[in-house]
RNA sequence: GCCUGAGUGGCGGAAUUGGUAGACGCGCUGGAUUCAAAAUCCAGUUCACGCAAGUGAGUGCGGGUUCGAUUCCCGCCUCAGGUACCA
């Protein structure tokens, strides 16, 4: 190595991003840095980011993403003076676990552990200011012995509407023990009266099910999706396209019975809580929409020539003269007993077709389907007989699974009425109303007898006042919310902490027997019929005298919907979390996670948080106070098709060029494949070869003799037979932009980048990609940029190599740069807009070399301030500077105004509108003065030119526009 | 289908309350340095026409309100997330 090449290599190690992170990161969990006690003189602010899973493919780039922005603002926090909980931990319960189970026969607590271990580098490798101590994992005995508790705790009560809150079920019994239910005012299942002699004269087993109807935790028949050719219930992700993802089998739904929770009950308080807390109002529209809801009237039709009523609902009781048919949803009790001799063969057809629809396609087609059953029913007030059919898009899940059909006013109803021929009747005249939608419930009652003439919302309220006088129905809310389905036929969950006597009634262990720990296996296939595998293990299902247990598992929204309670008090045994803990703590401050949980997760945890409250064991009715949604960073997926129907029984995949030609889209399944095995990966022509389908082969052996076919040729069992000419195949690929996911086979990990560039610049660099809220595909041009950046702040500390600062003065111009930036970046904090705080830390930078500034009196403010998104930087200058103690809590600087004053101001000079030329005034010139001059610049001439000046606009301090014509 | 977002140079994005469209960074072009390259530094870079001065157009598309619209209103298109068992 010659003298120069050793030269260069010495000034460029001056700054070692992995020395210095390291070094720091070894200080940070030796000092205890981040470790934060529940009690404290500081005021408390907890900042909570949603906790990964931990997927067998690592953290991948999207998951910093969140965990940044929250550390950034965990730090400035901390850097305020707060006693800051940012913690972190993981939803270790799920189907992947299991899957990969399955595969490899690597028991899931095994690859979760090492996922978690890899985790848990990855995320220590990016020098967050987590306080690890306090760590949770939903799959740790000793957290879901909680979960389990709160589960029999929901078991254990029914929701009052009187009292508007959760109360003990015990409670009840006695009430109808006293009195039956005839005053009970209960979120119940099923509307039914009895009174206290009814309820002592049934058996133990009616009354265990008429409790079952009231409680907060009930069992209750649902659908799952049944394959039946792999012998087990597949989660909707592991349907696509109608077909299992795994083998390509037909899916049906299958009724089983279920465990849910009665998330309904709080329909009314989840809908008004989300008025109390600061989220986007498009979350909090995500929520409210999914609420759903609807006041209206439910109300009994006659069937002709049957005893049999139909209960509907409907929000538009006024239209009841123009409801022209009725659909049932095809699972409704009634279609059996209703369908015509004549019309049984056509309805079990329809009825077989839609078994293998799931709900999403059902919801999602265009093109409505449908079959009458041959009965009629009878309008109560037209009394006209009107025919009763089944369709797919009215749902058994939603209002009481019937409905009037309306064709003149309900789109849906007037697409099957105009596809099957049925009678229109328009009973609303919109015409004052132009513009209107059907959903604004605006116009006049025409063609409908006594209502005609009236406006829509007095003509609700008049059909809903006789509907009650002649006792076929009454005015209801109504709520698209549904109960929570919560058994999973899976092992890899919380054991429900139940037993089952000898008659099949439920029973709840008590808080003594908890945890009721997963038994051990080996053998993870699904039991008979579609059961879970801990079915099969017939000694614990047994291990209790004169019971069995349940076997389902709990899914993975139990563990997630009150971790954060656990982060106040992680290792205490007799309770969820101190009482103290949670009074100190309260609630979440920040709460910072991805939209894709903006149903799920977030209105289960809130529901979990208000069943809390009611027992008064949380002092808040909302567990967030305060939601950022970050995007998602996404990848590229790569599918490839294959057909829907096999060829020869083997499966049968096509060139994407093929099924474009052939315009197969209809016919073809998209398979995902794992992005490793692409060739041109994320381009538009990307292909797989021989190469790659004997790697999907080896992934995915079920598809060994599958058929791969281009226009080139075939590929089957190891053979290529060519069309013409051609020496391999070369199959195009189906390309999306999508989430990043283990289940999308996309993922790419952030360790390369981080290795080649260092943590801080990686954290920079993600927050420099743009606002946090935006998603966008992941790529790294660019990251050079953050890499200069912060070797030239680096560089701002050192002359001729060696580290100088000076104690000297710092000029107005310097004292500008640094306060200008340290206003953006204070305000940009606060408002979440972590990229142009980058991007003003760039610009002071700039500034400072240009001015050869390396004065303590800029320098140590401006590295406080970036210490919170470069932490390693920051501490190891701070360190150099002879700071006290850590960065970590040294003051945030206040930046103040009066060294950003201007003495003039640079205006634009527009014509209609339009820059022209530019201008100079004094800070505090008039308005009037700035007209007048404005005015008599040279050159304006040439614009106004023979044309009037009609008027002058000045805002101060931004713009002139002077307006001709 | 339904609900919620997003769309600005070659690319990521900025413009905080209706007031200079393109901050900052990447890339690209030219130059300096070097035997050469990397790295670094300097200059330029929305597009079209033009040698230039300049002129015109321009924030997904089509309309509207306004002295002035990326920003507000109406109607579309495309993409993404969710759609109740992925988490």
């Amino acid at each position: 190595m010659n003298l120069i090449l050793k030269l260069e290599l010495k000034l460029r190690m001056d700054y070692t991003p992995r020395d210095i992170e390291q070094k720091w990161q070894k200080y940070w969990e030796e000092n205890d840095t981040y470790k934060v006690s529940n009690q404290s003189d500081k005021p408390k602010y907890y900042v909570l980011d949603m906790f990964p899973y931990p997927s067998g493919a690592g953290l991948h780039v999207g998951h910093p993403l969140g965990y940044i922005a929250s550390d950034i603002f965990a730090r400035y926090k901390r850097q305020q003076g707060f006693n800051v909980l940012h913690p972190m931990g993981y939803d270790a319960f799920g189907l992947p676990a299991e899957e990969y189970a399955l595969q490899t026969g690597i028991h899931p607590a095994v690859s979760t552990d090492t996922n978690i271990k890899r985790y848990n580098e990855q995320l220590r490798s990016l020098g967050f200011s987590f306080d690890w101590s306090r760590e949770v994992r939903t799959c740790d005995p000793k957290y879901y012995k909680w979960t389990q508790w709160i589960f029999t705790e929901l078991f254990h009560h029914y929701y009052d509407q009187a009292a508007n809150k959760a109360l003990p079920i015990a409670d009840l019994v006695q009430t109808f023990e006293k009195e039956g239910n005839t005053n009970v005012k209960a979120a119940t299942t099923q509307e039914e009266t009895f009174d206290a002699a009814a309820w002592s004269a049934m058996s133990k087993l009616e009354k265990e099910e008429t409790l079952m109807r009231y409680r907060l935790a009930y069992r209750e028949v649902g659908y799952v999706n049944w394959c039946e050719a792999l012998g087990t219930v597949l989660a909707n992700d592991q349907v696509k396209d109608g077909i299992s993802e795994r083998g390509g089998h037909p899916v049906v739904q299958k009724a089983m019975p279920q465990w849910n929770l009665r998330t309904t009950a709080y329909a009314e308080r989840l809908l008004d809580g989300l008025d109390t807390i600061d989220w986007s109002s498009s979350l909090k529209t995500i929520q409210r929409n999914w609420i759903g809801r609807s006041e209206g009237a439910q109300m009994f039709f006659d069937v002709a020539d049957s005893e049999a009523k139909i209960e509907i609902y409907t929000t538009r009781p006024d239209t009841i003269f123009g409801a022209t048919y009725m659909v049932l949803a095809p699972e409704h009790d009634l279609v059996e007993k209703l369908t015509t001799e004549g019309q049984r063969g056509a309805i079990d057809k329809y009825l077989s077709y839609v078994k293998s629809r799931s709900e999403l396609e059902r919801m999602a087609d265009k093109q409505v389907t449908g079959e009458f059953t041959g009965a009629y029913a009878v309008n109560p007030f037209t009394k006209t007989k009107i025919p009763i059919w089944i369709a797919e898009y009215v749902l058994i899940s939603y209002g009481t699974g019937a409905i009037m059909a309306v064709p003149s006013d309900d789109e849906r109803d007037k697409t099957f009425a105009e596809k099957f021929g049925l009678e229109i009747i328009d009973v609303v005249d919109k015409s004052d109303y132009p513009g209107a939608t059907l959903s604004d419930k605006l116009g006049k009652m025409i063609n409908s007898d006594f209502i005609n003439g009236m406006e829509v919302s007095e003509a609700i309220a008049e059909i809903n006042k006789r509907v009650g006088q002649m006792g076929i129905g009454t005015a209801k809310v109504n709520y698209k919310l549904r109960d929570a389905g919560f058994s999973r036929q899976r092992y890899w969950g919380e054991p429900f902490p139940i037993v089952y006597d000898a008659d099949g009634t439920a029973e709840m262990l008590p808080l003594q027997e908890l945890p009721l720990e997963l038994p051990d296996t080996e053998d993870f296939k699904p039991g008979q019929g579609g059961q879970s595998p801990l079915s099969r293990l017939t000694d614990w299902v047994n291990s209790k005298q004169g019971y069995t247990r349940e076997t389902d598992t709990m899914p993975a929204v139990a563990g997630s919907s009150w971790y954060f309670l656990r982060y106040m008090d992680p290792h205490n045994d007799e309770a969820f979390a101190g009482q103290d803990a949670v009074n100190y703590w309260q609630d979440v401050d920040l709460y910072v996670g991805g939209s894709e949980h903006a149903v799920a997760h977030l209105m289960y945890s809130r529901f979990w948080h208000k069943f809390l409250y009611d027992k008064g064991l949380v002092p808040t009715q909302e567990p967030f106070k305060k939601l950022i949604n970050q995007g998602m960073i996404q990848g590229v997926i790569e599918f490839i098709y294959m057909k829907k129907e096999k060829t020869n029984g083997q499966a049968h995949f096509l060139c994407a060029g093929l099924v474009k030609r052939d315009n197969l889209y209809d016919q073809v399944a998209r398979i995902p494949i794992h992005i490793d095995y692409v060739i041109d990966y994320g381009s538009e022509k990307s292909f797989i070869n021989i190469k790659s389908i004997k790697q999907f082969i080896a992934w995915r052996p079920e598809y060994e003799n599958a058929i791969f076919e281009c226009s080139k040729g075939t590929f089957q069992n190891g053979i290529f037979t060519p069309k013409k000419d051609a020496t391999g195949t070369h199959l195009v690929t189906h390309s999306e932009v999508g989430k990043m996911s283990k289940s999308k086979y996309n993922v790419v990990n952030p360790d390369l980048v981080i290795d080649q560039y260092g943590t801080d610049c990686f954290r920079m660099y993600e927050m420099f990609l743009g606002p946090i809220e935006t998603s966008k595909p992941w790529d790294v041009q660019g990251i050079s940029g953050v890499s200069k950046f912060l070797r030239n702040f680096w560089n701002l500390f050192y002359q001729n190599e060696k580290f100088t600062i000076t104690d000297d003065e710092a000029t107005k111009d310097e004292l500008k740069v640094l306060h200008t930036c340290l206003k953006k970046v204070t305000e940009d904090i606060e408002r979440f807009s972590f990229n142009t705080c980058v991007s003003a830390f760039m610009v002071a930078t700039n500034e400072l070399r240009k001015l050869k500034c390396n004065k303590r009196a800029i320098l140590e403010p401006l590295t406080i301030a970036l210490a919170p998104f470069a932490p390693h930087i920051s501490e190891e200058l701070w360190s150099k500077m002879e700071g006290e103690g850590s960065v970590v809590m040294a003051q945030f600087p206040v930046f103040d105004e009066s060294h950003l004053a201007e003495d003039s101001i640079t205006y634009p000079i527009c014509i209609n509108g339009k820059k022209r030329m530019e201008a100079s005034f004094s800070a505090t010139a008039s308005k009037d003065d700035i007209e007048k001059i404005a005015l008599e610049l040279d050159g304006l001439e040439k614009w106004i030119d023979g044309k009037t000046v009609r008027k002058v606009i000045v805002v101060p301090k931004r713009m002139v526009n002077i307006v001709v014509s």
